[in-house]
DNA sequence: CGTTCATTTGAGAAACCTCAAGATTGGTGG
DNA sequence: CCACCAATCTTGAGGTTTCTCAAATGAACG
């Protein structure tokens, strides 16, 4: 039995997983690069479903669109990611894909990609994964939103993006938001100035620090110390919760 | 071009839709039915996953577990709907899954779907579409509960089951909520009592009605009404958008 | 017919939002 | 290099929504 080493099954460390899979599709799949800067987008609400994006460099959101106009940041996607897989069923795509940052896409039609996993199963899987990870992202976001005061969720978005970044190899003791205070209050349902505050209150109790001459960039000297920021806050409620 | 008539391409009426994929299914895969009872477990998060499950009849909630023991209701799943999607690439069930009423699921190992899938693609639209579907819902739920207040968000959970009834060609202007003001209010990210408040303001305005003996069952005159009333709730808040 | 659970409703408290004023930053052009 | 502008951010004070707590009512079950 293999059993003792059994790591690679589902967690070859992130990084090795998103390198693996960047490859596979290069070698089985016609793909259009495309470079975006900051404040394009790949791809608008409405518009006819055909192709696939994964996220090579850079990095996006997704933004929701209501009739009536009301705007809501729905995802947030690195390297590796996925964008469109709402598409799929409606036909047509079901948010804005804004890139962030200055990046690369890889554009893969979607009728060419389940022509070529017919004969490469690897990429059904990888296409599975991806929508399934999702799925399980939107669930804990739906959880931190309806569970968590707002000071928590500010913590939990820094120790996500912190996450996201480990598990691309990145450094995570500091990280730079590319998103205004606004962008993140709209993705953390609060006000831009609760974001503020939370943040702040963060660095006031030495979870965070900001670096000098701009506060987009943020230490983390201990990313646990998010997840102990968190518990912190909630232990009045469990405490409630005991009548 | 046969472009003339193109309904048949994503909107079957949704009733044939399931239908057709439910029969799909049948006959060519191997499916283990299984009859739940309310408060019974599909599975529940943690397992290892194996099985995806395609609802019969009945219906069912997705329960996420927090690490500390919050509890959150992240989804609702009918007749045709896919649970389990969230297990594929973690390899555990990332929710449990609760009847809340008698149902039948059918059981589909996932690997002999994967095996299936290369005979018959339209197995794979099948899942795809599923897993699609199911990100667009978890994006509305999001923008709704980030950007409509309490009471609109339970007009919109009404009409959310209204036309989860409608599209499996039920009725829809009467309807038997099976959850209790407690689970809808989980849901809706807002107390149980609000929940209450909410529905007692929409039979106030004769949005709805209770039938009587029994608050579960809801009299929904005009679907419409429902939407009306949500942009009514809205409409200061644009004027506020004005400065 | 009593017990239990779900629901409704009210009153007060708390979290968060709104509004407003200053502070900080980055970019632009003199 | 410096001054200025626009955009972003911070912080405070007061208002509003929603939550919490409590009590009463209604329905379901044995």
């Amino acid at each position: 039995m293999t059993e003792t080493i059994r790591l690679p099954k589902s967690a070859p460390s992130g990084i090795q997983r998103i390198a693996d899979m960047l490859r596979l599709l290069e070698g089985t799949l016609p793909i259009q690069r495309r470079i975006v800067r900051t404040g394009d987008s790949v791809y608008q609400a409405g518009q006819a479903f055909g192709c696939l994006y994964v996220v090579n460099s850079g990095f996006f959101k997704m933004v929701n669109l209501s009739d009536e106009g009301r705007e809501q940041v729905v995802g947030l996607h690195f390297k590796g990611d996925w964008l469109g897989l709402d598409g799929i069923a409606a036909g047509h795509y079901g948010c804005d894909a804004v890139a962030m940052d200055t990046g690369e896409v890889w554009a893969i039609r979607y009728d060419a990609l389940l022509k070529a996993a017919l004969g490469a199963p690897a990429l059904l899987t990888a296409l599975h994964e991806a929508m399934s990870r999702e799925l399980v992202r939107d669930h804990d976001s739906l959880l931190s939103l309806c569970t968590l005061p707002a000071d928590a969720r500010v913590a939990g978005f820094l120790r996500y993006w912190a996450d996201a970044l480990a598990q691309r190899g990145l450094r995570t003791d500091q990280i730079t938001l590319h998103m205004t205070r606004a962008e993140i209050g709209n993705y953390l349902g609060m006000t831009l100035e609760s974001v503020s505050r939370g943040l702040s209150r963060l660095a006031r109790c030495d979870v965070i620090h900001f670096i000098e001459k701009g506060r987009r960039d943020i230490r983390i000297p201990k990313v646990e110390a998010l997840t102990s920021f968190i518990q912190h806050l909630m232990a009045p409620m469990e405490a409630a919760a005991l009548h």
